[in-house]
DNA sequence: GATCATCTTTAGACTTAGTCTAAGTCCATG
DNA sequence: CATGGACTTAGACTAAGTCTAAAGATGATC
């Protein structure tokens, strides 16, 4: 949607070229992607651009608030570009992670855990696609 | 507590005393540690232990059902001596993990997820200590 | 427009967690 | 004693991610 350039100066971040490309793969991707998958599709645009930017340019990102890194399955952080809170699904059959609307878990107790101070939590369901 | 041969027995396993040093390790430790923990501190004990049998004996004891693995925070699979259904919480400052017991939390909702079948779920939270 | 500082990118080395392999050890059984 | 199975070992290998040092681009200032 709207202008990418534009997105990125409104966070603070300085739109390159290379940073473009990499918010461009996360507009028309899946929500969910790790790092290596991002590099190697943005590889085909931007033929010459290093890991090094991939990662850096996905970590100014999740710091600026454009994107989500989350840690659900083993093996590689997962970025989500869905930054609003939602609770996630993993499918134990294909490994795909769903979302699961905010609205559609409810946790009670989280207010009343003794001497801590809860900033945020979410619900990691396992399951699978019934049939 | 009782006995280690014993235990490992009765769930299937064969009582090496690699596997037995191993045990001994997540008896004796906090309840969620690293591979790589318990495998220096094993090393201390049995200095000639390999890495590789570290790891195939923490994912027999998972898989025996003897401790859980769990994907908490990024960089290493975390293993726990408690395998009870329970939530954690990740304290932001720290990075340590404390148990949130299974009913101090209730989620509603978790049945009634359109076209999966919900086979496990759990609370992650994060927050701070009081003060 | 030339200068200089700052920001950014690059290639590749490095690190850490984890897996895999091939050879060797240690029984048990015939 | 021979064979086989279960187990362990060292070390190579892989995959995700970080770091570094040098080169390149940008931008403010004169
Ligand atoms: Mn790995
Ligand atoms: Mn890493
Ligand atoms: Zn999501
Ligand atoms: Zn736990």
């Amino acid at each position: 949607m709207k202008n990418l350039m534009e997105t990125l100066r409104q966070h603070g971040i300085q739109p390159t070229p290379q940073r473009l490309e990499v918010a461009r793969y996360i507009l028309e991707c899946d929500r969910h992607f790790s790092a290596e998958q991002a590099l190697s599709i943005v590889l085909e645009r931007c033929p010459t651009i290093s890991r090094a930017t991939v990662y850096n340019t996905l970590n100014i990102l999740v710091e600026k608030g454009l994107v989500a890194a989350r840690v659900l399955t083993e093996g590689a952080v997962v970025f989500d570009s869905r930054v609003a809170r939602h609770h996630h699904l993993i499918d134990t059959e294909t490994g795909e992670i769903h979302d699961v609307d905010w609205g559609a878990l409810k946790v009670s107790g989280t207010r009343s855990l003794a001497d801590f101070e809860v900033q945020e939590y979410h619900v990691v369901l396992k399951g699978r696609k019934k049939q």
